[in-house]
DNA sequence: TGCCGCAATTAAAATGTTTAAATAATTTAA
DNA sequence: TTAAATTATTTAAACATTTTAATTGCGGCA
């Protein structure tokens, strides 16, 4: 259907030209201030609605910006989209969301479609696996691209996450600290830089107190809750019965508590367990969880600014950005006794 | 920035028009089935981009679908985004996803956003008091509208949610059948047409087997764990001694049941807890909640199609569709016994 | 009177597609 | 061999904006 009122609709009705309507419209000075009051009443009496799609064309700026991650439903995204959101609506930016599921197909498929309409930047957490052409083909058709929670080797892209190796060193000392000595490490993978950066920081905090470091106590598995309740069965089968778990995630973390709890243990009593990322629902859990704070909102918040400057001409350093993550200490952990 | 490949670039390269090349990408017969393939390949080797923008402006077709609902991080929210989303996906549409947290004003910027946009049409869970107008602001515009999740008095759309007045009738059901007579409902609230409902359906099971309904039993309050958590306090203080709790969703039960183990009571035991949605999570709480499914799955699913179905011609019918819920019976809830 | 400068407005081109109608080229039928 | 039919390609207009450069009208000034 074509637009049923159009600039030269209200040009046509106040016998003036589209010219002085759409300058009049976004308020500029060049049309005199009274003209412009009765077009824009004029705009408002007939139902006119800006059309994008020709703007765009005319000037190749959508105000569309892309935001493609793991998983939205994961909070841990939510809240730096939620960041990010907050941080887009007060300059008047429509955002796209996607998920990719780390498939880098559907990730592709996404930075073309947003291509195509002409999106003026892209905000992603990439897929594992991703190519590098894959962002090299945002970059080389204009559309800038800003990485977040995930580092890309290789590549050279503004790059906004927590420092993972510190992060996770904090919980791990904060377990020593406790006396826990055999500690697992459960969820997530070694795939990822993420994944290799928080398995060291598990390492380098055994290291340094004298603890041998004894791969099967490292249970990779999926960062969700039922991943979590999974892998109960499984660490608390484990020979070397440890008597406290580092978890990838707050989700894995809960979900394992609530495995513990099922197997008839009490979580934080007869095991202790830290999260990480210190989402919203980690203080109402039960036990309340002892987890690290990643710093998601700084991490959506910069990010968002990061782009919107580069969309304004300022061209911010390229690099990785670290956040500094924080403990914060709960019921989820307790001094070290021997597991019944 | 001028789009630096373009139809005309890859007319020229071959020496033939943008006609025959715009045909052939989309595959036209009217073009020879080996021009058609030099096309293509030509396009590949340039890097050529559609611009969707343009083609859009001539067609009137943006394949851009809206999304609005209150908070997608709210996983009943997601599971219905996630069954919407595969179902667009296999059209080749892409959508444009918001949150209202109900809040008219936003949630009207978002329409007029996606008018702006050339959205083929809307999906809505709406906020809280919308306007007619708002709706009726879209369907004037030639963007057809769906309504997920909640009703809207007053307005004849399609509409896709599960049936509220049955599916808690369920569950208060279930717990009578359990022999608990003091029954409470916890957390949502009394101001939208789920609320209502949701009301109705513990009322009518209460009144059906005379059971004296307590209007101080109803503690409306935030429909997420959070709320579930604190409204905990509240419901353990009652005089009348409640011995289990209907909650409006699987979150505010979850928080409910976290609430209850913080104060050193057992839910499941000492309290019967009942969730609605049965979202992913309910089966790995603990205890496994004994909850309601509520259809997200068919709701994002049938809300799709109706809408593809529409912009492809049939209209199918107006009005609301309700959605069958299902008991879905776990650990959290258990025989009256006199409470401790 | 003629010229200048200024304010307000406009003409016209440009953005990259799609598509109806027209044309050119080739094949088929008579 | 020509007319008709079919196939392949092109012309040109349309979509709704933005923006540069041009135009108009007017008051003031010499």
């Amino acid at each position: 259907m074509v637009q049923k009122v159009k600039l030269s609709t209200i040009a046509e009705s106040l016998g003036l030209s589209t010219a002085t309507i759409s300058l009049a419209l976004r308020d500029s000075p060049l049309v005199a201030i009274d003209t412009r009051e009765k077009i824009k009443d004029q705009a408002r009496a007939l139902g006119y609605i800006y059309n994008r799609r020709a703007a765009s064309l005319r000037t190749s700026r959508s105000g569309i910006i892309g935001v493609v991650v793991h998983d939205i439903m994961n909070p841990f995204y939510g809240e730096i989209l939620k960041a990010i959101e907050s941080e887009l609506d007060r300059s008047r930016h429509t955002f796209i969301l996607s998920n990719h599921y780390d498939s880098v197909e559907k990730q592709r498929t996404f930075i073309e479609t947003l291509l195509q309409l002409g999106g003026d930047g892209v905000i992603m957490s990439p897929a594992i696996g991703t190519p590098i052409e894959d962002v090299k083909l945002a970059e080389a058709n204009g559309m800038p691209a800003i990485l977040v929670a995930r580092s890309m080797d290789g590549v050279d892209l503004p790059t906004y996450r927590g420092d993972d190796s510190y992060g996770i060193s904090l919980a791990t000392n904060h377990l020593i600290g406790l006396g826990h000595r055999t500690i697992a490490m459960i969820g997530g993978t070694d795939q990822t830089s993420t994944g290799r950066d928080r398995y060291q920081g598990y390492v380098n905090a055994l290291r340094k107190a004298g603890i041998e470091v004894d791969p099967n106590l490292r249970i990779p598995g999926p960062r969700s809750k039922q991943g979590g309740f999974e892998a109960a069965v499984h660490f608390l089968s484990l020979p070397q019965k440890p008597t406290a778990a580092v978890c990838w995630n707050d989700l894995v973390a809960i979900g394992l508590m609530n495995g513990i709890a099922r197997a008839g243990l009490v979580p934080g009593q007869d095991i202790s367990v830290t999260g990480y990322d210190d989402l919203e629902e980690a203080s109402i859990a039960t036990p309340a969880l002892t987890t690290v704070w990643n710093g998601q909102t700084e991490v959506g918040r910069l990010a968002a600014r990061a782009l919107l400057d580069r969309l304004a001409g300022s061209h911010d350093p390229d690099g990785i950005h670290l956040i500094k993550p924080e403990m914060r200490i709960r019921q989820s952990t307790s001094p070290h006794h021997p597991r019944a």
